[in-house]
DNA sequence: TTATCTGCAAAATCTTTGCACTTGG
DNA sequence: CCAAGTGCAAAGATTTTGCAGATAA
């Protein structure tokens, strides 16, 4: 189930956030790019375009807010900066096909690790809450 | 099987690269800490005790030139620095088992992920070379 | 000897913080 | 109104680069 607009905004309010004008233009790109995977950067180029005034601390700080209300999930693809993901509840437990040769990062919808987990449980005694797993290879368009 | 000093060495020269005392001390550095997932800076500080005069400068240019000749992995646990694990063959399908609370990162020998990624070569037409895998959770420890 | 390596200082990135001004509710 | 939010500029943190001098082979 896609997380829209609404509800992202319901949940701001409910902490006593404030809905301003870039905080609603960040959630329409973060929303309108849900497959993309993008950077803080990206998001303040695209922001830009929308209103020229945004500041990129705002991204950041707006970024942070939503991580923390769960909104958000934090990436990192090894390029030095962070990408952000949607916490999509149904896509919660998906995994990065990231190829090597063109970069392009695509995803994995199902999940599929419980059987390790739980051998994990059983054999470290460590109980896992979440997982992110990427596979590194060569897509189907670079073959 | 552990990678030792000498075999570590031997890919160096192979390549046309010097052995340096700088060098040799990452280097022990990194094979009396295999368990550890050092940060470059805390590889700059114990190098610094056994030599003051090693530069950080050193220390970078000498992971990446490990990383490039398959020594060492690259690794981001989400604290902003990478972070670097020797590619041990045996070793090099473990996961990492991370805990919220005290932050320790642990390793999961087995591999088990076989019939996942033949999956994805079935469903995505996307030919697997190397996967990383963080599980999130609460250790033995911290319950 | 000489191509490679090193350390320093400076630059380049990415991200965070302090502060005075603005604004949503 | 006023607590919360914003943009700017400056600071932080991590990593990279230019360069002149040092050194392994």
């Amino acid at each position: 189930m896609v997380m829209n607009f609404d509800a992202i905004c319901s949940k701001l309010k409910n902490e006593n956030y404030k809905i301003t004008p870039q905080r609603e233009i960040i959630i329409h790109i973060l929303l309108n790019n849900e497959d993309k995977h993008l950077s803080a950067e990206e998001i303040y180029d695209m922001a830009k375009k929308i209103n020229p005034d945004v500041g990129m601390t705002t991204i950041y700080r707006t970024l942070d807010l939503l991580v923390e209300l769960g909104v958000l999930q934090k990436l990192e693809f090894g390029d030095g900066r962070t990408r952000y993901e949607l916490n999509n509840e149904d896509m919660h437990h998906h995994h990065h096909l990231i190829c090597l040769k063109c970069g392009e990062v695509q995803e994995f919808e199902q999940d599929l690790l419980e059987a390790l987990e739980e051998k994990i449980l059983e054999k470290k005694d460590f109980l896992i809450v979440d997982h992110k797993l990427k596979f590194y290879g060569i897509c189907r368009k670079c073959r």
